[in-house]
DNA sequence: ATGCCTCAGCTCCTGAGA
């Protein structure tokens, strides 16, 4: 079974990516190919918007949790989608920040994390309650059950090695202590982090500055990152960023990460 | 140097992203 994750920043710019992605052109070999899941953040477009008939040609069905020029998020199946969950339940949110489903048995979180923007703002403090919240439902999740999958864009750099200038960047938003500790409570959960378990020290990202030459330079940070349950992880084949989109014209600032996992 | 880039929108500037 194969899974992924993709900041897309505006589906509309970067529809034709993703296609290309899930089911390229006749020769040319992608890493999104054969994809059972795919979940995306940042559509940046309302429900209504939302291009499923696009997505169903490939034979992928979506759902999707839309909100205007912020947030939003999808989940694309090739295979039957059931027990929906659309944001954090018993979380009021005005953001759509959470898609999830079951799929082939497999409990699927999709997340597009706050962005926090500085530590000590009102961001922040939203992006810290949104954390605990979302540790209190995985609790509850991991002791169910279905395996859990919990993937998206977490704004949050695990250790220094997910980051290209540690020391320039220290206690820097992506980077503070508290939101690592988030990520900490997620993995004590006794969820897996699939990337860095398979790659103990590789210098890895997922995203890189716009700005300033950051791709070309390889100034980046991994913050996407797929964490899994323990029933999973032994059963991990692999899992990677695919810079290969990152690298063409008009590119969402986000790779894709997946990860594939034996079929039991 | 509150910039360097990109996107959405009450669009020719501003807010937000990370």
């Amino acid at each position: 079974m194969k899974l992924a994750t993709w900041n897309v920043n505006s589906l509309r710019v970067r529809l034709e990516h993703v296609l290309d992605w899930l089911a390229p052109k006749e020769g040319v070999q992608s890493a999104g190919q054969d994809m059972d899941v795919l979940v995306l953040q940042e559509l940046k477009l309302s429900d209504d918007q939302f291009p499923t008939q696009a997505f169903k040609d490939i034979g992928y069905e979506s759902v999707f949790l839309g909100q205007k020029t912020y947030n939003g998020v999808a989940l694309l199946s090739r295979h039957p989608i059931k027990g929906v969950v659309k944001n954090i339940p018993g979380f009021d949110d005005e953001m759509a920040r959470i898609i999830s489903a079951e799929v082939l048995g497999v409990r699927v979180v999709g997340g597009y994390f706050p962005n926090g923007q500085e530590p000590g703002s009102e961001k922040f403090a939203y992006k810290m309650r949104w954390l605990e919240a979302l540790e209190a439902w995985l609790a509850q999740l991991c002791k169910e059950s279905a395996p859990v999958v919990l993937m998206g864009d977490y704004n949050i750099t695990h250790i220094d090695l997910d980051v290209w200038d540690p020391v320039g960047l220290a206690d820097t938003i992506h980077c503070t202590k508290e939101e690592r500790a988030r990520f900490e409570a997620l993995l004590n959960l006794g969820l897996v982090d699939a990337f860095r378990s398979l790659h103990p020290d590789q210098k890895t990202f997922s995203w890189w500055d716009y700005r300033g030459g950051g791709f070309r330079r390889n100034h980046g940070l991994r913050i996407d990152h797929i964490l899994i349950s323990q029933a999973l992880s032994s059963k991990l084949l692999n899992c990677d960023v695919d810079p290969t989109p990152r690298k063409l014209e008009r590119p969402s600032d986000h790779a894709p990460v997946w990860v594939e996992i034996k079929n039991s």
